[in-house]
DNA sequence: ACCAGACGGGTAAACGTTTACAACACGTTT
DNA sequence: AAACGTGTTGTAAACGTTTACCCGTCTGGT
């Protein structure tokens, strides 16, 4: 079943099937067909880790994430999986935890494969790690908050433009102590979204206090433990904000468990707009971050890295940017008129 | 960066490290020692490729679920790549959404890359594709509900078990009118959850009338447009039974759309206890399929099957028993008075 | 002292491809 | 008619391991 067969099969050499079999366009279409009947009729699948030997590419891109069981990541697997077939690659997925140990072992395995190329769509990776793959050459690419790290493909991430959105909608509606609910905050990622928050709450003139920012961990878990805390405050939030949608699913779990009615007494905005984010009661507004556009930038700028000469590819940056997406989970602030509109002007 | 140039380095054989990299103990520790440190010193790592060429052993196994996407599924992807990884493996992901096309194209990818054994985890699954992983003698493990597939170990899932706790738990609750949502009937595992359903019902005298049986297909957006169905009908049911969580969060999400209370009004019950299941707003009283088990069960299937003689492993067996968990999704029918207790008597 | 056997280590073949290069068959130019 | 391209096919080396087999050395028994 290997390629001398179909070689003997069809009346050729080997070097003539595997021309074949790769769409040479020279060789002679009787040839070419003699070759593609024996392997059909053989069942002939070629054997891809023979394939990557001789040619040194494994048609295998990694990609690592934070956690397959946080919904943000399973959309990005698929799409860069899908990806990946599409274009003949396969995917070795590895998901760490932002568990140092299981970091390593990801990069080691992602090595010991010969992978093409790895993304790496988590937040929370050690430099150290990297070096180890730029030594042997592999194109990387990563998500990137702070400055842009040379040798590699960035993906900033415009955290600001939707966090702002999010809390001038909030302003608009006339809040005023809103808080923040943060991811763990050893996570650039986390630390870029509060940040992001300060600057646009200072931006216009509010206030957040720190007993208004709360630190969870990016699970639903964590945002029931931080409303928890919010709610024993003397001056409550009146609105919070999420680090990400998982956190604001906890704290609207939480306010139904209170009794605390959302958005009419509480307004929640979350972060990452994961799909589940439409479906929960009330639906959620939330931060968009386009979960497939993030794994087809990765996808792309590793297929593009392919080829091209190392010092060719050195630090492209590409922006994914945030926005705002209205649902159901805010409300003018409790006992707020509404603004009166122009047209009650006019009498 | 070769074998080579650490037998070089280390002034032994090529076969004496591969020896020693492979822990065979014969071997002298002082060669062992320079071996070790030459490795390390030169940061080798072995090529996978070529080790998979020689032994015939790729080390990989494939996985295809259903969809990704579904949050069924991460928990399982999870649960098997650790395992896989714990044990010097690698998984090769497919996620068909049990769509032809794709399965053909997932059993393709699997046998190019020469997968040591392929688990099923998806419910749709075409006899034919299995067959051709069959003749190349590629170990197989997959779910079955229907009779034992021979030359596989079929993971018997008792549906039976965890839907007639429900059935039994909502007609404690003095349901009578329970209406049933289904997943897409052309899988088979659909359509053994809802003949459990009619048997558990029949088994205690309620009837299921044909319009509280509506087909939905798995997600959110079927159980909502399974609740506006149901709505419309004369006599509506009191208790809906989904054929799995993301149906019951569409339908809970619809009731509350609808202004309908959710236990009070209507009871809800899921399938599968995906980890969300607790956090929906009221948490959702499910039957638990357990994600890790399953996945657990076919990794050690196939981790067994390994270096078995072929006849030595056909139909093993065994069963995945579902059991129902009970939380906030479900009342009493409205309008019932409490069974009076016994110590009501005692005067 | 000799030899059998055990044991540790080296040599080289094999795994299934790709591909550089050689070989060959034509057609074209001088 | 010879020489030279041009274009297609074949030969064989290479990719980086594992492992069967062989060889040398040492141990212990006679």
């Amino acid at each position: 079943m290997d390629i001398r067969e179909i070689a003997k099969l069809a009346r050729v050499s080997t070097a003539t099937v595997s021309r074949v079999l790769n769409g040479v366009p020279t060789v002679n279409p009787k040839l070419a067909k003699r070759v593609l009947d024996a392997a059909d009729q053989r069942g002939y699948v070629p054997n891809t880790q023979a394939r990557a030997l001789v040619s040194g590419k494994s048609r295998t891109f990694g990609l690592v994430v934070s956690e397959i069981t946080n919904p943000f990541f399973p959309q990005i697997v698929e799409t860069f999986g899908n990806l990946a077939v599409a274009n003949g690659y396969e995917m070795l997925l590895a998901s760490t935890g932002n568990d140092l140990k299981r970091m390593e072992l990801a990069v080691r395995r992602m090595i010991e494969r010969r992978v093409d190329g790895v993304a790496i769509l988590t937040f929370g990776m050690e430099d150290s790690l990297l070096a180890d793959l730029r030594v042997r050459k592999v194109p990387l690419v990563g998500v990137v908050v702070g400055p842009t790290v040379p040798g590699v493909t960035n993906i900033r991430i415009d955290y600001r433009n939707g966090i702002r959105q999010a809390v001038q909608h909030l302003a608009a509606l006339r809040h005023q102590r809103i808080a923040f609910v943060t991811g763990p905050l050893r996570l650039m990622s986390a630390m870029a979204r509060k940040t992001a928050f300060e600057e646009s709450m200072r931006e216009i003139g509010l206030e957040a206090p720190p007993e208004f920012l709360v630190e969870g961990d990016h699970t639903v878990e964590g945002g029931v433990a931080a409303l928890g805390r919010l709610v024993r405050l003397a001056k409550r939030p009146t609105a919070i904000l999420c680090s990400n949608d998982m956190t604001a699913i906890g704290v609207i779990r939480e306010a139904y468990e209170l009794q605390i009615n959302v958005p009419n007494q509480l307004s929640v905005v979350g972060f990452d707009d994961i799909h589940l984010a439409q479906f929960v009661t009330p639906p959620l507004t939330t931060v968009q971050m386009s979960q497939s556009e993030l794994a087809t930038f990765a996808f792309q700028a590793l297929l593009a890295a392919r080829e091209r000469p190392a010092q060719a590819r050195q630090s492209n940056e590409c922006v994914l940017v945030t926005s705002l997406v209205l649902r159901k989970s805010t409300a003018l602030v409790l006992g707020a008129q509404p603004i009166p509109r122009p047209a009650d002007f006019i009498i």
